[in-house]
RNA sequence: GUGCCCGUAGCUCAAUGGAUAGAGCAUCAGCCUUCUAAGCUGAGGGUUACUGGUUCGAGUCCAGUCGGGCGCACCA
């Protein structure tokens, strides 16, 4: 709608005499009566052309051009805000184009089908998914969703790390644990992964070669076995909560030497060296950012010769450049937020136009049950499971639940509340809007032969003039806004609150407005109504990764 | 100590610098012989942690204070 109002608010601008370098803001009153839409242009011009606000305001009215059918009324209200109405017959219209787009509502063109990549997930194979993770996974898989709602050719990436030393301790934790199978007590360091599955993976090894490597000094055979376990393990937990990726970046690719023997992190360091931002003591090779301003300059290289994991991901984002995107998302967990600014900086410095680059911070997820608060710890083996969560509340509920907060708050997973099948339940509420349409179209098949495959007299829909009907019909018309507001603010739950008060407004149109005792045309028009509103719902449901179910 | 995030109703959370700060849950009061009551309507509940500042206007921006979380490795 910003598109609508925007060029005719400008030209009456122009009409009246009005030059201002202020943007046009065209913003939702939060409460009805201030209008549908509104300006503060007058409100900001008003200064610098030395006039009243409202004095200026009625100025813009007189000029301000619209056909009767679309805006019914325009006012002047408050300190100079000015307030447009909709047009009951111009919501319903409109209702009629979700009907004809069907799917394709919602969907935009600003990607141009530029080349876009998300990261998400990320995690080195070691362990399987934590529930910290999956909410970062959740928010990437979501935030690449929208981006191809919005005509962005998507890129869906898991970066990855197969090598050094984590790695390295995977590999003793399991050859240890598999020591104590073939009956060797040995000390199992605190260093090491305590988890059960390590313990599992060593389990599959001794069945399949009993004793046989116990001798062996060589690691690599229990590496290649507990990562191809663990990252099967990781792909089937992702499945289960529908976290899609269609790109796996090996990290290992970055040590690589190309056809002039060089490798993608030589090839960092050679090029900031050539800017005089590295600098070689202490045995390591180090990046100058005190020259930016930072108390301590970072290791790129350590003094073993092995890079630190700060020059893989600036060599990482270099490819991401040289891939083309156009676009370039990054999604983390708030323990990674030192991470990226040196790696902005490098690029900066390498000459990438970093303002491609969003960045996606979630903050950290605490679980409840019965009332307790459990705190999450990291690598202790107690670390709480995505696998586990799935299995208790199902993926809807851990996808929408992931997302139903705004990714820089603390999220407060309450799993009662989640298994809960009641309108307490969020997921619950939102399903059950879709299944309360799908059970109402099914009876209207039945009863009156109604069927929105065939029946196609979407004009009827400009009856309805109830304010139930007009608020329904106004809110299902926002929804191209909101994908695109989401998408803006890399924040999905924007999302997941509008699908809410669209459920909240159709559960009281349905209340309120007798759909199938109706009288003919008017039946018709509602059932429409529903159906347009079932399609939203499908369709932001389909950005969510959440299901519509038929029935309930 | 320092960097980032957070502090809003009893609880969980909203609010592109806008108008009287909103939802849900919980509490209380209503609505099913009628399309799914897994629903709807209404009521009560607030010094937006605190103190200053910026401006037509601040929960939002700036500075400081107090609380809570996460980082601060030649781990990733």
């Amino acid at each position: 709608m910003h598109s609508f109002f925007f060029p005719l608010i400008q030209t009456a601008l122009v009409a009246a005499g009005v030059a201002t370098e202020k943007p046009i803001q065209i913003e939702q009153p939060s409460d009805k009566k201030f209008g549908d839409f509104s300006t503060n242009i007058a409100l900001l011009a008003a200064k610098e052309c030395r006039r009243n606000p409202r004095e200026l305001a009625q100025d813009i009215i007189k000029h301000l051009q619209f056909q009767p059918d679309t805006v019914s009324k325009i006012e002047v209200a408050g300190a100079g805000f000015i307030n447009f109405y909709l047009a009951p017959v111009f919501i319903m219209r409109s209702v009629e184009k979700v009907l004809e787009n069907g799917d394709e509502f919602g969907k935009g063109c600003t990607g141009k089908g530029q080349k876009a990549v998300v990261e998400y997930v990320s995690a080195n194979p070691t362990g399987p998914l934590t529930i910290g993770r999956g909410r970062g996974g959740v928010l990437g898989d979501c935030i690449a969703n929208l981006l191809e709602t919005q005509g962005y050719n998507v890129t869906r990436e898991y970066y990855f790390n197969d090598a050094g030393r984590q790695m390295q301790i995977l590999a003793e934790s399991v050859q240890l644990r598999y020591l104590e199978l073939c009956g060797r007590e040995s000390e199992f360091p605190a260093t090491h992964y305590q988890g059960e599955y390590i313990r599992e993976i060593a389990e599959t090894i001794y069945a399949e070669h009993n004793t046989a490597l116990q001798e062996s000094s060589d690691l690599s055979f229990f590496k290649k076995s507990a990562e191809t376990t663990i990252f099967a393990s990781i792909r089937k937990t992702l499945e289960r909560v529908g976290i899609k990726h269609n790109s796996f970046f090996n990290e290992h690719t970055l040590y690589h030497a190309d056809e002039n023997g060089i490798t993608a992190n030589q090839r960092v360091i050679e090029a900031l060296k050539a800017m005089n931002f590295i600098a070689e003591y202490d045995g390591a090779t180090w990046f100058l950012t005190t020259k930016l301003g930072q108390e301590k300059d970072k290791v790129l290289i350590k003094s073993s010769g092995e890079p630190s994991y700060r020059l893989p991901d600036i060599a990482y984002h270099v490819t991401k450049f040289e891939r083309d995107f156009e676009m370039i998302v990054n999604v983390f967990g708030a323990d990674h937020i030192d991470e990226y600014p040196d790696v902005l900086e490098a690029l900066r410095i390498l000459g990438y136009d970093t303002s491609r680059i969003k960045i996606a911070i979630n903050q950290f997820v605490t679980t409840t049950v019965d009332g307790q608060t459990l705190k999450m710890s990291t690598r202790k083996g107690n670390a709480d499971l995505l696998d586990d969560l799935i299995d208790d509340v199902g993926a809807d509920a851990t996808r929408l639940f992931f997302i139903m907060r705004g990714k820089d708050s603390h999220l407060n997973f309450d799993v009662d509340l989640a298994k809960k099948q009641s309108k307490e339940n969020p997921v619950f509420y939102l399903q059950y809007a879709h299944a309360r349409i799908c059970s109402l179209l099914r009876m209207a098949l039945q009863e009156t032969g109604f069927d929105p495959a065939t029946c196609k007299e979407y004009h009827l829909l400009q009856l309805l003039s109830s304010p139930a009907e007009l608020q329904l019909g106004f809110a299902l018309l926002n929804f191209p806004d909101m994908v695109k507001a989401s998408l803006r603010l890399l924040e999905p739950q924007k999302m997941v609150e509008y699908l809410h008060s669209l459920a909240e407004l159709f559960h009281r149109f349905y209340q309120e407005c007798p759909i199938l005792k109706a009288e003919s045309d008017i039946c018709k028009a509602r059932l429409f109504l529903s159906v347009a509103t079932r399609q939203v719902l499908q369709n932001g449901f389909r950005i969510l990764g959440v299901s519509a179910p038929q029935s309930m």
